[in-house]
RNA sequence: GGGCCCGUCGUCUAGUGGUCUAGGAUGCCGCUCUGACGAGGCGGAGAUCCGGGGUUCGAAUCCCCGCGGGCCCA
């Protein structure tokens, strides 16, 4: 009699040969993309660039996990797919840190001393983050120029001259959003609605008409010097008598109208309001709306200027509570009363902005308004109803974007402008230039004055950001592969930057190439902690990846990523997952263990018989769902696809079904049909482990290089195809043969019989059974099952509909 | 104040008018086995389908009003 031995000896999938194979991996090169394919179709992804600003959360990786499998998946269905890695280094949030860190302002520290310390601090972060990509089986090609190297910042830079050439850019002077800390303008998507404690004070104000008495609530007293207005609602009867007259604005006694606006609500502090220029955003609307000119009383550090009178120079909060307390003591307020209400703040630093006026760079945006949503019309979204989250966004831009940032670890603006006349000059595109360092202008074009002075600022971040879609193409850099690679397949990204990356990588793109950045869209959710609530470092939620990956292995995280939620949902940790995750690769590798016992042979050798059809067959479908599940970014199907495959059926009822016939100890069956068994078990085997390679590379990958791989990784293989002649009426009995089976391990049972002994009575089973007799007689050691219902006389027990034992 | 999205067992999900006295997975409980397996097998508890009203012969599924969560705008 032969005797079988697995190959794999291992009883255990020990997650730490997850290392060895990462390295197998980097050696090998798998992930490169491949220049000089020309055949093959281009599939890019536009890797969201991270900021390394703090380590990643297991959110996070979760998020490019998912990333990282459809790429896999894609190059499975035989695309040539590039993701490139790099980080995205411009802005403000390494400047805050450094800032906090070495408790420096950079507004009096040396400009390359800060630039390098930002730099030092970057590179840090980038390096951990690097780890963790490889550590997770990220297939990434990881590319050393990040936003801010040279080349990037080249094509920024470029980008900008030549939008500024066809007049999509100008410069104003406007109230616009300002950090006080940062000292810098913000756009409206930088903004970050937060609620707040402040006081609410309620002040008289004296009619002058009348003479009479009036409370106003207010959360700013310090800009009664800018007070334009005072308005109350049309429907509150107890202010109409007030139309057309005029308010005396304490302290300064200047007098402003009073008049109905529906803006006014009647059940807030008095139900009278105060309009002052750049008070909140209602405060500018409604400025514009009733075209009264702007006052400015803030200046671009945060203080008080002359129109505040004895107040000039004081910040904002200094002045408020200098007020306040003149106030009192002239017994004008009534009362003051604590409440919280929404603010907008810096997204960086958290400090409530001001509306002040600047003199900035915009780029047009809402002349694009609607080319826009016909661009987005052009795109498929992944889940479609997050569509929708864009479309709200776009409706809702009110004013240009404001481009220029009174900053410093940023991509330059290139331009410099005439001492003498102030004509400004832009370079020719095609280099990264530093204006506050360089000059490569030798005289004014106009006046032909010899000193031009170079532009201090730098670009919002944004502005390098919203090109990813251009660099990873090669735009500017590569034209053989930017015509094939663009527009680019695939934006993948987190619903958070819909307002940011989203939108302004359509704009710009559009602005500069007329067409669609992307074919595809894809949106993920957010990272929840176990307990469901967003993960923040200040609730101090955030679950560190590396004693995860530690514990579970990376495919177990990876399996909890791609299985957790459908796509479109944010996704919270479950350790009860992870623990799932763990054990699915040991059973994987286990079955994989009892397959390796039987030699490979091909199928023009063998023998099926109806179960190796049935069970084959089923796969074919499984390939189906999954492949196309894949095509359609879907990861959550395939992995619930394939485990409920994997272990439900082809563990629990073929393999159990077989084993008779694998081993054939007794010479039951004829060779063939033993080589069928072989022939079934390696090829589903093979299947599944392709199936799941995208999503859980490791373990896959692992026993493809012992079984099959002859060396060679199984990231290199392509999915399987369905085969034909496999559909057969047996794939239509699997759930009948399934609920058979449990019937009588159910029966065994109630009889206290051990399943691996026999069952000693005459069986009735559905004639749809028939052809597995010997199969399921083996199986269960039954003498014999017929395939009728049982006669009158004979004493049966039901199981279930047609399945009747003796007794 | 307005708009958009969402709300099914602890958790994730199937379900788009009758086959749903709501299916699966995971987790939990009990029993049992241990010869590919550290979740091998069998059984069990667990969901007033957010609440209310309506349309219909019939609603988790359609409509309206609430409530709760998320996002956007004012």
């Amino acid at each position: 009699m032969r005797d079988f031995k697995p190959a794999i000896k291992e009883k255990i999938w020990d997650p730490s040969k997850e290392l060895e194979l990462m390295r197998l991996w980097e050696k090998e090169g798998l992930h490169a993309f491949d220049y000089s394919d020309e055949k093959s179709p281009v599939f890019v992804i536009d890797t969201p660039p991270p900021y390394p600003s703090g380590r990643w959360h297991i959110g996070a990786v979760a998020h490019y996990t998912q990333i990282d499998m459809i790429a896999r998946a894609y190059r499975m269905l035989g695309y040539n797919v590039l993701v490139p890695f790099y980080t995205d280094r411009n802005g403000l949030p390494v400047e805050v840190q450094v800032e906090k860190t070495y408790n420096i302002n950079p507004r009096d520290y040396p400009r390359e001393e800060f630039l390098k310390l930002c730099k030092e601090f970057l590179n840090k972060v980038e390096a951990e983050l690097i780890e963790i990509v490889k550590r997770f089986g990220m297939s990434f090609e990881i590319w050393k120029d990040g936003t801010d190297s040279p080349v990037y910042r080249s094509i920024t830079q470029a980008t900008f001259i030549e939008l500024y050439k066809k007049g999509l850019i100008y410069e104003a002077e406007r109230p616009v959003n300002y950090c006080p800390r940062c000292k810098t303008t913000l756009a409206e998507a930088e903004l970050e609605i937060r609620e707040e404690d402040a006081w609410l004070y309620y002040i008289k104000f004296r009619v002058h008409e009348t003479g009479e008495e009036v409370v106003i609530a207010t959360t700013r007293p310090e800009l009664l010097c800018v007070c334009n207005l005072v308005i109350f609602n049309p429907a509150d009867e107890r202010y109409n008598h007030l139309e057309g007259k005029h308010a005396v604005v304490p302290l300064y006694n200047h007098h402003v109208k009073i008049i109905p606006h529906p803006y006014a609500r009647m059940d807030f502090g008095t139900g009278l309001v105060m309009m002052c220029s750049f008070g909140d955003k209602n405060d500018v609307m409604i400025h514009r709306e009733l075209q009264i000119p702007f006052k400015v009383a803030i200046t671009q550090d945060g203080r008080m200027n002359e129109l505040a009178g004895p107040y000039k120079g004081l910040s904002v909060v200094e002045a408020r509570r200098k007020i306040v307390e003149d106030l009192e003591k002239q017994g004008l307020i009534v009362k003051k009363e604590k409440i919280r209400h929404e603010i907008p703040v810096c997204w960086r630093c958290k400090t409530p902005i001001e509306y002040i006026l600047m003199k900035e760079y915009y780029l047009k945006q809402l002349d694009f308004r609607e080319e826009v949503l016909e661009i987005v019309d052009k795109i498929k979204f992944y889940p479609p109803e997050h569509k929708q989250l864009l479309l709200d966004w776009i409706n809702s831009v009110t004013t240009d974007w404001p481009i220029s940032r009174e900053r410093f670890y940023g991509t330059e603006i290139p331009i410099w402008y005439c001492k003498k006349c102030g004509h400004p000059h832009l370079p020719k595109p095609g280099r990264y230039y530093v204006p506050w360092r360089e000059n490569p202008f030798e005289k004014c074009e106009k006046c032909g004055c010899k000193e031009l002075v170079g532009e201090t600022r730098v670009f919002d971040t944004w502005m390098d950001s919203s090109i990813t879609a251009l660099y990873v193409s090669g735009y500017m850099r590569n034209e053989k592969l930017f015509r094939r690679a663009f527009p680019i397949a695939l934006r993948p990204q987190g619903k958070d930057i819909i307002r940011t990356w989203l939108y302004y990588t359509l704009l710009r793109v559009y602005q500069l190439t007329h067409k669609p950045a992307f074919q595809y869209v894809r949106i993920t959710g957010m990272g929840l902690d176990e307990k469901g609530e967003a993960m923040h470092k200040s609730k101090g939620n955030i679950i560190d990846p590396m004693p995860v990956v530690e514990k579970y292995g990376a495919d177990a995280v990876r399996f909890w990523a791609a299985g957790e939620v459908k796509l479109g949902s944010d996704y919270r940790f479950s350790k009860q997952r992870l623990k799932a995750g763990l054990a699915y690769a040991i059973k994987l590798w286990n079955i994989a263990r009892f397959v390796s016992s039987f030699p490979q042979v091909e199928l023009s050798e063998v023998k099926l018989r109806p179960l190796d059809l049935m069970i084959l067959g089923k796969l074919n479908d499984l390939i189906e769902t999954v492949t196309n599940a894949y095509r359609e970014m879907d990861v959550y199907t395939p992995i619930h696809e394939v485990y409920h495959y994997t272990w439900s059926i082809f563990a629990d009822h073929y393999i159990e079904a077989v084993k008779a016939r694998a081993y054939n100890r007794e010479n039951i069956f004829e060779e063939a049909e033993q080589k069928g068994a072989w022939f079934t078990l390696h090829h589903t085997l093979k299947s599944i482990l392709k199936l799941l390679a995208p999503i859980m590379p490791f373990i896959t990958d692992g026993i493809w290089r012992i079984l099959y791989g002859d060396g060679r990784s199984i990231h290199i293989e392509r999915f399987p195809k369905r085969v034909p002649e496999f559909d057969t009426e047996y794939k239509e009995r699997l759930n009948l043969f399934m609920k058979f089976n449990s019937c009588i391990w159910n029966y065994k049972k109630l009889q206290k019989i051990s399943l691996k002994d026999p069952l000693n009575r005459r069986v009735y089973a559905p004639s749809e059974l028939k052809d597995f007799k010997l199969d399921l007689e083996l199986m269960h050691k039954i003498p014999e099952i017929r395939f009728e219902e049982p006669p009158a006389d004979v004493s049966v027990r039901k199981l279930e509909e047609k399945i009747f034992v003796e007794e």
